[in-house]
DNA sequence: ACGTCCGGGACATCCCGTTACT
DNA sequence: AGTAACGGGATGTCCCGGACGT
């Protein structure tokens, strides 16, 4: 079969709205949302302004879109799905987690694409914190729920409250990603992820100690 | 001593410069600094752009003395200053800055503002960033620095490694904040103190125990 | 009988015509020729752009066919063909259209479409204005014709200028138009129906008199 | 004394303003209102954007300058003052003033300022409706008056409904514009000038008779 | 005959900084 | 020390039309 092969535009809907949200993924990440320059954004995606209104109505729903399209799967995939392994012991899925965090220079420099957003955005667009508390919920909710059955299998000890845990979890994580920033220092970071680390550590259940 | 008489407008230099500072803070607070408008700025300020271009070379100039002369006070004021009473014990005075910090609507809404500006500036702004950066390092030194008093003095644990600790607490308190903001919830961050209380209350020495 | 079965859409070819004609009718009615909006328009009429520019060159294009196939027909109807019964008193026909004119809201806010297009391009673009100029002449034409056969059977005035008066009588008609749609007040409209069926009526030859 | 003279770009606010309003009305005249480009604009009157928007806030704003600092002062010099003349007769000055009205041929093809304008954007937006009605109820409240003063004078027939009159004149006098415009062609205006002054004269109070 | 995707120029507005002047 | 006029580049959005696909 043929396959119309190397067409110059090739008229691919999915594919240019795709590209827009990496682009604009990118952007914003880098310059925040209202530091992004729509010209520059279409430059990167290799689009046109034509076919970038054509799919979003407005860059501002280019960016709820990338909330959504973008830092939602992100999370689903770094910290939802591992989560939902049933058979493995939150606590070591929660610290493999927090230990494959990047420590690359440019992450460390950017910080934590999600809450980079939110931080600039909740307080002024009502659309963009809806959006963000939404994945800070399925986030939250996630842990949560992880710990809760960690509790059940003996796993997590039961004077945890696993709500108020991923709650502290998640404060930790991100002031951590937001000290590294502002310092710029990658062993920050690292010095983070131990203090994470032994936080973790400290909700396992108490071994059973033999007489 | 000269004292020159008859200067109506002599003294309105400094309190031109005040009042600058004081509605910068406010507006980039509100909208962050590059979503902050010279003209709604001055406005507020009751200032014209003539008086500030004579005060300030740019705006940049203007944020960065914001950091200098607004947000390094208010930290010096609300954790240094007390940190430094020598006769207290700091996991008290601690506890009592973070059960102090306001739960008003409008501060969960807006945030830390020092966090704030941080996070929008530091990776864009070297200017930012070094000043932002050397508050929390001033921050992190009173707090490094009045455990380490506690353990000599047998408050504090001996175990706990004072720098890390007040990195984690830094890093829970920003980021309790920044998750109450994006979810516009005064609850998110009275469970919070909560949990930071918790925490400090664990660096304290173990009481001496009898047989 | 050829009648090629199984075409569904074989007979919307004409209807998708009238869709769009009716819709871009309307749009420029109450926005105008340059600020009617295709999208706007396509949605109204049901049509798609690609539909559209089968059917029309261009924009233009199909402002010049409604003022072709909509406002000249409307004419036609409205005055035209009334000013036809070859059996009925003209000066008595324009009284009736005039009185005829709608007095509703909408109406008054919106004016004449006629005038509306017609002044709003006939200095910008030729093509309107010979189209509407010739709605226009015709128009005049068909008033002039009626009022000379009114003469000529005793029922118009022989002092009258039939072409003069029938262009004082569209200029007074489409004038107050225009202070009803300026005013937004229908009063002032059906003041000027009184009025203009004042002048009609000085038309009407003199009544013979016996001693 | 020196006279700065000659300054490249002489720092003059009311004449920067002036400009603005003169190149606007121009160009709102040859374009309408929507049509009109501000850069055009701009470069007509030989300012700049910043100084634009320093002294209006916004395209809409100049506009509606242009209707109250341009177009009223132009109707008060053409119609209502000369009909303030207390001594004269208000049918002559009418006529005067019509007739007085301008033939040339990039007047007949753009018609009525005031007309124009009114028509565009009396349906669109409500501040330009007040304004331009405002300035048409001036011109009817001057005409009106001044007939009623002919009345007790014996230059108006008694008879004569005054507001009505106006009105009429008005319809008839926008409305014949309106043709021309759409015609291009000055014979119609010249045309209309005789049946308006036709119209005027049969206002005058009938001449006292002898035996 | 019709639908979607796309191209890209035009436009009003925003807003920081400068300059002339007091 | 302070005011107001001004300069002008950058930006998001609008919107007509064309191209590709069926």
């Amino acid at each position: 079969m043929p396959l119309p092969a190397s067409r110059a535009h090739a008229r691919n809907a999915g594919r240019t709205r795709e590209r827009l949200l990496q682009a604009a993924f990118l952007e914003i990440y880098k310059s925040g949302f209202r530091g992004t320059d729509l010209k520059t954004l279409l430059a990167h995606a290799g689009v046109t302004k034509g076919a970038m209104y054509h799919h979003f109505a407005s860059k501002e729903a280019l960016g709820y879109a990338v909330v959504e399209d973008v830092l939602g799967p992100i999370t689903q995939q770094k910290w939802l799905q591992p989560l939902q392994q049933h058979d493995a012991n939150p606590i070591d899925v929660l610290i493999a987690i927090v230990q494959g965090t990047s420590l690359r220079p440019e992450h460390v420099r950017l910080g934590c694409p999600l809450n980079n957003l939110s931080q600039e955005m909740a307080p002024l667009d009502e659309g963009f914190r809806r959006r963000t508390a939404q994945i800070f919920a399925d986030w939250h909710g996630g842990i949560s729920a992880a710990l809760e059955r960690g509790q059940h299998r003996g796993q997590v000890a039961a004077v945890v409250n696993a709500a108020e845990s991923a709650h502290f979890l998640i404060a930790l994580y991100e002031g951590f990603q937001s000290l590294a920033k502002n310092a710029q220092h990658a062993g920050l970071l690292k010095s983070g992820q131990r203090g994470i680390v032994a936080y973790l550590e400290s909700l396992r259940s108490a071994p059973v100690g033999h007489a």
